[in-house]
DNA sequence: AAATTCTCTACCGACAATATCACTAAGTATTCA
DNA sequence: CTCATACTTAGTGATATAAGTAATAGAGAATTG
């Protein structure tokens, strides 16, 4: 017996949705599973433990449970009027072994995480080694909603740290975001938005994007031309999608690279060098600390590095100005780097 | 004499008569408030102590360079004028003519400041003129701009002036000299005094050469402080002669006559003191006389000794800022005089002494900064000690000189655009930009010697290390404001300076008397000069000024530095830039940082900070100069306004009104009692202090000497994402905790440095407004208002006997300072007469005694006032005890006790102590039992809640919330008060703000029921705010309306104090803005443009700026009676000072002029100005759909719309109404008519009888019209009568 | 015109986001009839 | 020589930035379709 899929009528009658929006077209959300090929990560299905955050109306979650059976499925998440709703849908399951459980806490919370796992010992997936993809578990989420952007951010440092859910492995993700979210992370040398996080998901994970919204007017995405062409999204019109106001939204898959990257020193190189990110090196590395300057055009010997821009550099080139300022004697002290703005005392 | 009228007189073709150039006075553009203001006031009084004159005058629009009621139109033409301006008087000090009269041609395309033009020009003409080697040039160039260039501009006085001192300066023979004089002098507007009133254009030479020489003026022509100087010249122009003295000349001056002086004048000295120095230069006879004066005085051998060896005569004996070094201890010598004359004697000497060091401390700042460096880098270079720890002062001496080039550099650059001598074709873009950015910048760095500028950059930067949250360094924007406005700081006192210079150039002061009546002249000069200016940089000058200064000294200021070796991890030495200019994220937000490479942080801290301590703002050693006008009181030389406005051109405008109408008087007269109280530093406690301080261990509210911060180890890579957050917080914390800590520590230092710098030494505090009119001393670090630290330290300089209820008063004051506070008088006399034995155990072993004085809510002082009581106890007779110590008289609630006055709440007027009782009453105890009988009543009726609270109610859980009620603590915040207290016995979050929730609302009820009146009164004016700032005007900008047919709301709230002081509240929305400097941009408020109302804080801040302004009042009417009785008087907002014998006396003058202030009924007249200020403005409501009016305004919109073939606008309704108003208050009577036929939608709402029972509530549908601004009715007032505080002993104790 | 979401939360002294890019308006140079 | 057009430039507005929404929750204003 399959899950019912729920309908857009009764979905309308859900009030809040917290600024998160769903696809709710069910041939989009195969041709989704279709591109992305799950059983080839996940050969043993029956292996397969799933954990689905903010699955909101959950049409993809049943959807996705009909199509691949895995043998475990938690939907995570606390909004009141989503809980109705998915509590309802689970009651239609009469078999013993339900496809689906919610598991009522926020996925916001990292304790929620640590209660799944470790606490209640709700969904214990296997630990792997950091060979390949975790091929027994998958986490799906959408984060289309105001702290998402915000979230995933802190995921995608979780994976350059191996913990939360990563330290199981590594972890393939699906998750639903802004398309403006999207972009960054995907925005190579060169594109304006280039940024911070689009160094750690390329220097993390390896991420593609799998669907994306139409524009209303042109029909065309806002991604540039090469990404669509590399990517080959599926795409979707804004009608798919629930509520039907909004900002467009975006389908990636992450993939956690196995890495071994000096974290906190990328970090504060990365974070300080996308400050000025249209200024030549030799100018704009004088901000990274006392001298920074002439320290680095010392050891920088290739002038044309010199003459690039923050925003044009490759993850190479990033990578290798954090080893130069890991090198660096006179370096800053990274972890004073930080301001409290009102020290408030009372 | 005879004299032309000028309209006789035809010079080189000018010809139109100064009548119309000003076609019609200032007044003449006032409108009348309506005879019901008046009328209910029965016009203006004797009785009105501010109140009424003032707030006519600012009730009228029209007035000043910023019109209420076109403030949104005006807006950019304002701001533009601001920066004209300042540009203007930026070009003309750098000599750059074209372009300044470039800007002339802009100023002049501004219409509605073409009335003031004429201002602009003759500072123009002034330069040109200076600059001039013939006459004709300068008449010729006149003629052309004012007949071709500037058509619709006339002369004036000051341009005859100018013309005068030209004429006088460059004639070749008697004859032209004379002839030009003459034809000036009778082209007079406002007759010759007006002409010879322009003091700054005309020299003392020049009205010698007009009176003696030319013989075209009569000495009563000149004004009437230079009549004398002028006059002696004339009389003994040969003279020289020391002024007499007293036989035996210990008397000093005390023998002679200011009036009758006789002058010397010294011919010899020619030669024209260009630059400021020769002012600057010590005044060497007028110390001898000092000095003479000193050693007169019955002195100690010691004392005596010490005015000895003490040289006057060098500037570098200005204050005591070197440990070790003493200066002569005046309050000693002051103490220990024997007569009353021996005492005015010295007290005139040091006060002369004093007016010339206050002269050099203003001045000389910078130099003596600099001087220090030099003398340390020299001594040790002398020994031979230039080593790779170098001290500090060395260091900034070697940043300064390698600086210096480049600043001189960047402004010959800069002159170099200015004068457009640079070729553009060959510069690269990136130096094609800098230029452009020079011809911003440029006029305004070109004003201030590079020397002062390298200086005062190093000084200010090292003064921000560690502010603004930054671990070790500081905020960008914070920095470049900073060095900007210090150079404009430097610049306006250099000007005056110079100015000055000018004036008296001719004048060398050999004689004392002479010198004195130049002093007098000098000072009246000044004070006219600061009134004139009226010019400030903008914001964005400041900060580019800022930028270039700051991104030099980083650019040489280099440190020696250790680090590790990656790979061998030794110890490897280095240099690096001591400033690094760079961002930090907080919340996602970048902040541009300017940080202090550690190795100098260190050296810092083990520093004294005498170098940053700002100059400028020190306490005075002369009475601060009297408040006189909106801008000038105070210092003598920094400028410094009224009021700290927040960057409020509307605050200023109506300040100004007011100020120039003469109506605020009361207020001066209040601040400058404030002012001319005397103090002097508390020698032992500063001993102390210091002591203690030295020991670099924290003690009381001292924080210890921390060196490192240590943050906690980061947890492992793949830890919970949790503990990743928690270690993140904790070091935050403790990052914060060390910077709170060394910030605390460092603000100490100042204060410690500061009195260290005034032991022994008479001084004042000068003191300026908030935009409510409290009072608050111009010094910071160091006054009267600062912590517990701040006060012990602070004693009056004046000394009067205690007298028998004086030792009570005493006695009163320390059981005060312990929180023994909420007895009776009896009582609390009682408690200090119990501890006698501790008192003298800490007053005669504070450190290593009983420590009995630490205990006290406020140690310090406390510790201050035992070894006060200690001294005066050892006495055979305490009574007689010279006492100096502050005894303080707080108000019980202050905000409360204004409020039960208007409310007229008995029960609240008996519970803050405004009737008389035997016991003081304690507000908050009262509340917490009014609390507690409504738990009980709940918990009798079944209510769980209150059945667990009503044992656990406190009058400590309640006092903040009661306290904060009073300025419009919402339920939200309330609620956090009363959780904080709860916690304590409720360890459940969860649960503890349940329980706060419900004990909130009973405690709201509860202080509402005590001051029902009170209450109804902060709702009215809170309702009263909101409508205001809600309200239309007329005359809105268009552009008001750019979102749709929903205005940006532009009134504030305004209203006058009794004093007279206008109030605006200056909640706008914040428009900053991004500006380009060379450091970064930086995001500042532009302070000329006028934004959005924000309705919120508006209405928010009304009730307790309302109830801050009377108390504000209050204290300044207390003020001034205090003295008028010749009482010593600080006060901090609602607690008094004296000294302990004349607190009965202060007691009756502050109740007194409390009830004086109550006794009218302030809200009525609030509300009648309220009427008045806002007559004719429109609110929007919502009314029924259904009613008449209601389809009508529908009907008529329709049809308008139709007329105009688009949709009739919000917009286009006001415009209407605007129309109507205008043609009704028009003195044509056929335009009255039409006025009155006109149909507007509101119009057909002023037909209906009573409006507010159409209005809806949100519920039911409605439409959305304007009505006129209707503010509601006055809520009744209880029964209490304020008469009856006369006699409550506990008002203030 | 109604409903959702955003903001702010006790007053004053008091103290502050910034880099970059796209777009527009205005000014300037160039070029062409 | 003038006009028109391309090109520059100055100014304005929008957006991204980092990455626990600080512990908490309700009223009132602002936005939005």
């Amino acid at each position: 017996m399959s899950l019912a899929v729920t309908s857009l009528r009764e979905l309308a009658q859900i009030q809040h949705y917290y600024g998160f929006r769903y696809v709710l077209n069910p041939s989009v959300h195969e041709q989704i599973f279709d591109k992305l090929k799950l059983s080839k990560t996940y050969p043993k299905l029956d292996k397969l433990k799933v954990l689905d955050l903010y699955p909101g109306p959950a049409q993809h979650s049943a959807i996705f449970n009909n199509r691949y059976r895995p043998a475990q499925h938690v939907l995570m998440d606390m909004r009141p009027d989503f809980v109705k709703h998915i509590s309802g849908l689970l009651e239609q399951d009469k078999t013993d072994k339900p496809a689906m459980q919610l598991y009522r806490h926020d996925p916001y919370d990292w304790k929620s995480y640590t209660d799944l796992t470790d606490a209640d010992k709700i969904l214990v997936p296997p630990r792997k080694g950091p060979e390949a993809i975790h091929d027994e578990f998958l986490i799906m989420a959408n984060l289309t909603g105001m702290i998402g952007e915000g979230l995933f951010m802190q995921w995608l440092a979780c994976i350059g740290n191996r913990n939360w859910l990563q330290r199981f492995g590594r972890v393939k993700m699906l998750v639903w975001l802004q398309e403006c979210t999207a972009v960054k992370l995907l925005a190579k040398p060169g594109d304006h938005l280039r940024s911070k996080c689009s160094l750690v998901t390329e220097a993390f994970t390896d991420t593609k994007l799998v669907a994306t919204m139409s524009n209303k007017k042109t029909g065309t995405s806002n991604f540039s031309e090469d990404l669509m062409a590399e990517h080959q999204p599926v795409m979707f019109s804004p009608q798919d999608v629930w509520l039907p106001s909004g900002k467009p939204l975006s389908l990636l898959e992450i993939n956690p690279r196995d890495h071994r990257i000096d974290l906190d020193n990328f970090d504060y190189v990365t974070k300080h060098l996308l400050i000025l990110k249209s200024t030549p090196l030799y100018e704009s590395l004088d901000s990274l600390g006392h001298g920074g300057k002439e320290y680095f055009r010392q050891v920088i010997k290739d002038q044309n590095l010199l003459e690039k821009c923050p925003k044009n550099l490759t993850l190479s080139d990033f990578l290798y100005c954090t080893e130069l300022f890991d090198k660096w004697p006179f370096k800053p002290d990274i972890y004073l780097d930080f301001i409290d703005v009102f020290q408030d005392n009372d | 004499m005879l004299r032309c009228s000028r309209s006789c007189y035809r010079f080189h073709g000018v010809k139109r008569l100064i009548g119309q150039l000003r076609p019609l006075s200032q007044t003449a553009f006032l409108k009348k408030p309506s005879m019901n203001y008046y009328g209910l006031e029965s016009g203006p009084s004797n009785d009105d102590i501010g109140f009424l004159k003032s707030s006519v005058v600012s009730m009228a629009p029209g007035f000043g360079t910023f019109d209420n009621a076109q403030a949104a139109a005006q807006a950019g033409e304002s701001r533009n004028i601001m920066n004209l301006w300042s540009l203007l008087e930026a070009c003309l000090h750098s000599g750059y003519m074209d372009r300044a009269f470039s800007i002339l041609r802009s100023l002049y395309n501004l219409k509605s400041y073409r009335a003031s033009f004429i201002d602009d020009y003759n500072k123009y003409l002034t330069k040109f003129a200076e600059n001039a080697t013939d006459l004709k040039t300068v008449d010729k160039k006149l003629f052309e701009d004012l007949q071709k260039t500037f058509p619709a501009v006339d002369y004036n006085d000051k341009t005859l002036a100018i013309l005068i001192h030209n004429a006088i300066k460059l004639s070749d023979s008697k004859e032209t000299r004379s002839k030009h004089c003459e034809t000036y002098l009778r082209m007079a507007v406002s007759g010759y005094r007006g002409i010879l009133s322009n003091v700054e254009v005309l020299t003392i030479q020049d009205y010698r050469t007009l009176l003696h020489d030319l013989g075209l003026i009569e000495v009563h022509d000149l004004p009437a402080e230079l009549g004398p100087i002028v006059v002696a010249s004339g009389v003994s122009p040969e003279g020289t002669e020391e002024p007499k003295r007293t036989a035996g000349g210990t008397h000093g001056i005390t023998g002679m006559a200011k009036d009758s002086p006789e002058f010397a004048f010294d011919n010899e000295i020619k030669t024209v003191a260009k630059d400021a120095k020769e002012l600057l230069a010590v005044d060497t006879i007028g110390m001898k006389v000092v000095r003479h004066t000193l050693l007169g005085l019955s002195l100690t051998e010691e004392q005596r000794k010490q005015v000895k060896d003490f040289n006057f005569e060098t500037a570098s004996n200005l204050l005591n800022f070197e440990e070790g070094q003493s200066n002569i201890d005046f309050f000693e010598i002051h103490r220990t005089l024997k007569t009353d004359e021996e005492r005015e004697s010295f007290a005139k000497a040091l006060d002369e002494f004093n007016q010339d060091r206050q002269h050099q401390l203003e001045h000389r700042a910078t130099d003596a900064a600099k001087e220090r460096w030099r003398h340390d880098f020299e001594e040790a270079k002398a020994r031979g000690d230039l080593s790779i720890q170098k001290k500090l002062n060395v260091k900034l001496w070697d940043w300064f000189n390698q600086m210096l080039p480049l600043v001189k550099e960047e402004v010959k650059r800069c002159a170099e655009v200015a004068n457009h001598s640079v070729q553009d074709g060959s510069l690269s873009a990136k130096e094609k930009k800098q230029n452009k950015a020079r011809e911003d910048y440029g006029p305004y760095l070109t004003l201030v010697d590079p020397e002062k500028m390298c200086v005062i950059t190093i000084l200010e930067l090292l003064k921000l290390n560690s502010t603004g949250g930054v671990i070790e360094g500081m905020r960008t924007a914070r920095a470049v404001i900073s060095v900007g406005k210090a150079i404009e700081m430097e610049f306006r006192a250099e000007l005056l300076l110079k100015n000055e210079a000018h004036v008296f150039k001719d004048i060398k002061k050999n004689s004392h008397v002479f010198k004195l009546l130049v002093q007098r002249a000098r000072n009246t000069f000044r004070s006219m000069k600061i009134e004139e200016s009226k010019i400030l940089w903008p914001q964005e000058a400041r900060a580019k000024i800022g930028s270039i200064l700051i991104s030099m000294l980083i650019h040489v200021a280099r440190v020696r530095v250790e680090g590790t070796d990656p790979l061998t991890q030794e110890k490897i030495q280095g240099e690096a830039p001591a400033f690094s200019h760079g961002y930090q994220y907080h919340n996602g937000s970048k902040l541009g940082v300017l940080k202090i490479h550690r190795s100098l942080v260190h050296q810092l801290n083990g520093e004294r900070l005498v170098a940053a301590v700002q100059p400028q703002l020190l306490p005075m050693l002369v009475k601060p100069r009297p408040w006189k006008s909106w801008n000038s009181g105070g210092y003598y030389y920094t400028q410094s306004t009224l009021i700290r406005s927040k960057e409020s051109p509307e605050q200023v405008a109506y300040l100004k009104a007011v100020s120039d109408a003469g109506a605020i008087e009361n207020v001066y007269r209040g601040l400058n009692v404030l002012g001319e109280t005397a103090w002097t530093v508390n020698r032992k406690m500063f001993d102390m202090m210091s002591h203690v301080w030295n020991t670099g261990e924290p003690f009381l509210d001292i924080p210890g000497n921390q060196s490192k911060l240590v943050l906690t180890p980061q947890p492992p890579r793949d830890a919970d994402p949790s503990v990743h957050r928690q270690w993140k917080l904790k070091n935050k914390e403790l990052a914060n905790e060390f910077s709170g800590g060394r910030s605390a520590r460092c603000d100490a230092n100042y204060k410690l440095e500061i009195a260290r710098a005034f032991l022994g030494e008479k001084f004042y505090f000068p003191h300026n407004l908030d935009f409510r009119g409290r009072a608050y001393p111009l010094s910071p670090h160091f006054n009267h208002l600062g912590n517990d630290m701040s006060r012990g330290l602070m004693i009056f300089w004046n000394g009067k006997q205690l007298g028998s209820n004086g030792l009570k008063w005493l006695k009163v004051h320390l059981s005060n300072l312990f929180g023994f506070d909420k007895a009776p008088l009896e009582e609390r006399i009682a408690f200090t007469e119990s501890h006698l034995e501790d008192i003298k155990d800490s007053a005669e072993d504070p450190l290593n005694g009983k420590g009995w004085w630490k205990q006290a809510d406020k140690p310090w002082q406390a510790l201050a006032t035992c070894m006060e009581l200690n001294a005066a106890l050892k006495l055979d007779n305490p009574c007689e005890f010279i006492s100096h110590i502050p005894v303080h008289q707080d108000g019980t609630c202050n905000g409360l006790q204004h409020y039960a006055a208007l409310g007229g709440d008995v029960e609240g007027a008996k519970q803050v102590n405004l009737m008389p009782s035997d016991r003081p009453q304690d507000v908050y105890s009262h509340v917490a039992k009014l609390v507690v009988a409504r738990l009980e009543k709940a918990a009798a009726k079944g209510d769980e809640t209150a059945e667990i609270l009503k044992n656990k109610i406190t009058r400590k859980v309640v006092k903040q919330t009661v306290m904060t009620n009073v300025y419009g603590v919402t339920y939200i915040g309330a609620t956090h008060q009363i959780e904080k207290q709860l916690s304590t016995v409720f360890d459940d979050y969860k649960h503890s703000y349940e329980l706060s929730k419900y004990l909130t609302k009973h405690v709201f009820a509860s202080v509402r029921e005590l001051f029902e009146g009170a209450h109804l009164i902060q709702d009215w004016l809170g309702e009263c705010a909101k409508r205001i700032s809600k309200s239309i005007r007329l005359d809105i900008d268009e552009k008001a309306f750019r979102n749709g047919n929903k205005p940006d709301f532009m009134s504030s709230v305004i209203w006058t104090t009794p004093l007279g002081l206008p109030i605006v509240q200056p909640y706008r929305e914040n428009g900053k803005k991004q500006v380009a400097t060379n450091l970064q941009t930086v995001f500042i408020s532009d302070p000329f443009a006028v934004n959005p109302i924000n309705a919120r804080r508006q209405k928010a801040g009304f009730p307790p700026n309302f109830i801050h302004s009377l108390d504000a009042s209050h204290m300044l009417l207390s003020a001034l009676k205090c003295g008028e009785n010749k009482l010593d008087f600080a006060a901090v907002h609602d607690s008094y000072w004296t000294h302990a014998s004349d607190i009965d006396t202060m007691n009756v003058l502050l109740r007194e002029q409390f009830i004086k202030l109550h006794e009218v009924d302030l809200i009525e007249r609030l509300k009648n100005e309220f009427d008045e200020r806002y007559k004719n403005y429109l609110q929007i409501i919502k009314i029924d759909k259904k009613a008449d009016v209601a389809t009508k305004i529908v009907d008529l919109r329709k049809e308008l719309s139709q007329k105009l073939g688009r949709q009739f606008t919000l917009a286009d309704e006001i415009y209407m109404e605007k129309k109507r108003v205008q043609l009704l208050e028009s003195e044509d009577p056929v335009e009255n008519g039409e006025g009155a036929e006109m149909v507007t939608t509101v119009s057909l709402l002023g037909e209906v009888e009573d409006i507010a029972l159409l209005e809806k509530t949100s519920d039911a549908s409605g439409i959305m019209v304007l009505a006129p601004l209707k503010l509601p009715q006055i809520p009744p007032k209880g029964d209490f009568d304020v008469k009856e505080l006369e006699n409550s002993k506990y008002f203030f104790s």
